[in-house]
DNA sequence: TTGATATATAAACATATGTTCATATGTTTG
DNA sequence: CAAACATATGAACATATGTTTATATATCAA
C-alpha cells in the first residue's frame, strides 16, 4: 500500500476520532511541532539509541535546553530512555512518528 | 508498499531535512496540532468542500472562533477557500495532512 | 436601499510554550 | 570520599497561542 492509497483508504478514519483521541493525537502532533524536536526524532529514526551529548554534539545545542526538549517528548511517550553507567539514552518509542514527519517532509508545497 | 515498509525505507529523509524545511515542517505540524483543526480536517477529507455554517453546525462551534482557526490554516497553505454567493467554501489543499492525522490515529499507544 | 444572512476581523485577555541561567542530582574514577 | 563528568531540574522570562466578545464587511433578496 502506498501512501497515496492509505490516504485515499483511510478517509474515514479521521472522521471515527472521538474526543478524547482527538486530544492525544493533537497533543502529540504539538510535540512534534519544533524544528529541534523534529531533528531529534531524525537522529533516532537512524540512531537506535542515542545519550544527551550525542546529540548536543550532532546538533549543536546546548545540553539544558537539549534535556527539556527530551524530556517533554520522554513524558509524551514519543521517546523512552535508559540509563547506561553516567549516560541516559534515549530511543524512540513512538515509531509512527517517523512516518508523520516523512510524509510532511515529502510534501511538494513546502 | 505498507506503512511499517514506509519508515523503514525513508529513515533517510528525515536526516535530509535541512533547517528551512524542518521549519515548514514544524509549522505545518503545529498548525494541524489542535483538536477543532484535526475536526476540520476529518470532515474535509470526507467533504470536498464545507462552508463556514457547515462546519459550525457539524462540529458545534462557534462561528467566530471557527472562522479563527479556518483562517490560520489557510494562512498555512493547509486550506483553501472559494466564494460561492453568500458562503464561503473551505476545502483541503494540503492532503498529506490527511496521511498525518490518519498514521497517528491508528497508534495503537494513544 | 434595507434587512437578513454569512463570514471576517480586531482587541483584549488568559494560558501555554520555548529558552536561558543557575544549580542539583546521579555516576564513575582515582 | 573528592573530583569530574553526564544529565536533570526549577525559576524566570519573553513570546506565542487559543478564546471570547463585539463589530465590520460582503452578498443576496425583497
Amino acid at each position: 500500500m502506498k501512501v497515496e492509497e492509505i490516504q485515499l483508504n483511510t478517509e474515514d478514519i479521521i472522521g471515527n476520532l472521538d474526543s478524547e483521541k482527538l486530544e492525544k493525537v493533537a497533543f502529540i502532533l504539538k510535540t512534534i511541532a519544533h524544528p529541534m524536536r523534529i531533528s531529534i526524532i531524525g537522529l533516532l529514526s537512524v540512531n537506535d539509541k542515542l545519550c544527551v551529548n550525542d546529540i548536543c554534539e550532532k546538533l549543536g545545542s546546548e545540553q539544558s535546553l537539549t534535556s527539556h526538549h527530551l524530556a517533554n517528548m520522554k513524558l509524551s511517550g514519543i521517546l523512552g530512555s535508559v540509563r547506561e553507567g553516567k549516560n541516559i539514552f534515549y530511543y524512540l518509542k513512538l515509531k509512527e512518528v517517523i512516518t508523520v514527519i516523512t510524509c510532511m517532509n515529502k510534501c511538494q508545497l513546502l
